[in-house]
DNA sequence: CTTGATGCAAACACTTTGCAACGAC
DNA sequence: GTCGTTGCAAAGTGTTTGCATCAAG
């Protein structure tokens, strides 16, 4: 089952309707495979069907989020990203100099939270990890630097 | 050395002016000790300053941001909250269902960060997790939930 | 005195909502 | 046929910016 039908298969286990603009988007998701944002979802989305309006992104995404089959991520700064949870789990490294982003695989602390959950009584579903740090072009760039 | 205090050496040593206003916004921080956003702060700081404007709290916090003096979080939904870094370090247990934020003092991922830094060559500065979940309330209340 | 900082309001960017029409089930 | 969903545009949020004035250093 591709990652595709598996999200359509969520929808409609929660009782809701396919309709080609939902489809379409998680398509598009689906082909992007990485942390998108609505604007550029809805770029994407609109090369394909290209009337598919701003709000049904929002709407699909808001959707797909509490079915917890996309995560929403706010990398630190402007707009929330989206992608699809069946891509896999991973955290970011944000330089602060030049805010570029490095995807880390690994997971830090399946463990750890999994911890934290039984200690504080949390169904723990899902974490996020940001670290923030200087790059190493950053670093030789700008040693110390305070402006 | 107080909080305070110490937040506006940052401001000297980077060669920017205490001005009535930072002082004010600093000081208020400085009280609350929490996650604050912007309009919170906002409000807190007009009590004691009324012409304070919107504008300069987010300009000082911008600032602070960037002389490492105060960390800016998103906890996934609306508005960046704001804290100061001297507050200590700690985690967030989101509940998905209430939005209810439970705070962990502990740190997940000292050791973590560190060897993510070194693979990569970054050079880590701070981190951020959040943990996503269901409440015990929540889990109660809503043991399946999808609309 | 110089230059950064301020307050105000207007401008912005992102997201949400009202509504009539549409289409999945 | 019902009721969830759509696209559009307008309305909301939260944040940033332009500008003349002010005050810290």
């Amino acid at each position: 089952m591709t990652t595709v039908e598996q999200t359509l298969q969520a929808l409609r286990d929660a009782g809701l309707k396919i309709t080609a603009s939902r489809r379409a988007i998680i398509e598009t998701l689906a082909e992007m495979n990485r942390h998108v944002t609505a604007a550029e979802l809805l770029e994407a989305v609109q090369a394909r069907v290209p009337e598919i309006g701003k709000a049904s992104v929002y709407r699909t995404l808001d959707v797909l989020v509490r079915l917890n089959v996309v995560q929403a991520c706010t990398l630190g700064s402007t707009s929330t990203t989206y992608i699809l949870t069946t891509a896999g789990h991973h955290h970011h490294l944000v330089c602060l100099v030049c805010h570029r982003t490095i995807e880390i695989d690994e997971c830090l602390l399946d463990e750890a939270t999994e911890a934290i959950g039984r200690k504080f009584g949390f169904l723990v579903e899902g974490h996020l990890v940001e670290v923030y740090g200087k790059c190493p072009d950053c670093m030789q760039t700008s040693p110390t630097q305070t402006t």
